[in-house]
DNA sequence: CGAGGATCATCTGTAACGCAGAACATCTCG
DNA sequence: CGAGATGTTCTGCGTTACAGATGATCCTCG
């Protein structure tokens, strides 16, 4: 151990180091998939629960409406998604899975349950199952809305400017 | 709750989510910094230990070799860091931080804490630091060189093309 | 009802970024 | 000494994010 804390005590190192090994993971597993991950994510979303609109995905996965956009484009050319209007507003687009996307999300599921695994492969089992819950408790409220840096700046800094 | 699990309850969701709040927050503390966060975890890795060279670090942190250049072209005129030719090895260049680096540093380290907090907010002190070490045990192996997408697809699918 | 402003999706252009490949200097091993 | 490997830098390409404009539609208030 050193007197200087190394690299690898940094959360941010940590957070990244895993993040990108599950990018890795994901990528080769769910290659062949339009969109790879973040289309497994768009397709997962619209076929669980209620229909959403394009926007109401884009938000909760933290993805850009403008990539929304050909990002659906991809996924519905392959046949595994549909967009159909909102009957309460013809603005908007719901998005909803066919049967061909459920199959495919079905295999996708599978296959990244085993991805994740390996990623997670240094941790028991019970070690495993805490590491979710603690990311989820966090991720729950980092995706709330209302969280924007100016906030951080201003718990920190305390300046309130441009904001 | 819902019979087939949310978005929400998604590994890749929440991980993906945590690891932009904490780019949100770090880039929000860290602006004025040349290379914002992944400045910082080269100044880090420069000031820490033994003076290591550009590639060792780019291996460290996960970033392209390529890409190093321009990032400490970016450091080193901002008069943070410094290359200086490995005794050893005169292709390499050792990195090691200026005085102005190393105040620098402790600055960035300080909001950067304070940065992690607001992003751990949600846990209690205990809690977080189970998540750190979790963290951190995952990105060690993760991080180990000979980690690639082959044998995650390996272990998955059974192929061993183009590995 | 109707005008003004807000909102959803899309399109366009721009800037940043990672990555593959080549070039050059240097090391290492036979 | 020669051949191949390695560290750094440079160039070019494809992908991606993001800001801004546009068109269609909704909502609100007079």
């Amino acid at each position: 151990m050193h007197a200087t804390p190394a690299v690898e005590a940094d959360l941010g190192w940590a957070l990244g180091s895993v993040f990108r090994a599950y990018l890795r993971a994901s990528d080769a597993v769910l290659a062949g998939l339009p969109g790879g991950p973040r289309g497994y994510q768009v397709l997962a979303t619209a076929e669980r629960g209620e229909p959403l609109t394009q926007l109401a995905i884009a938000q909760r996965l933290g993805i850009d409406r403008t990539v929304m956009t050909y990002l659906i484009d991809d996924l519905e050319r392959s046949g595994l998604v549909e967009r159909r209007p909102d009957p309460a507003d013809r603005r908007a687009r719901l998005l909803s899975a066919t049967a061909a996307g459920r199959a495919r999300l079905a295999e996708a599921t599978e296959a990244l349950r085993q991805a994740e695994e390996h990623v997670l492969s240094p941790l028991t089992g019970a070690e495993r199952e805490v590491l979710r819950d603690l990311l989820r408790k966090v991720a729950v409220v980092a995706a709330a809305p209302g969280e924007n840096p100016c906030t951080i700046v201003q718990e920190v800094v305390g300046k309130d400017s441009s904001c």
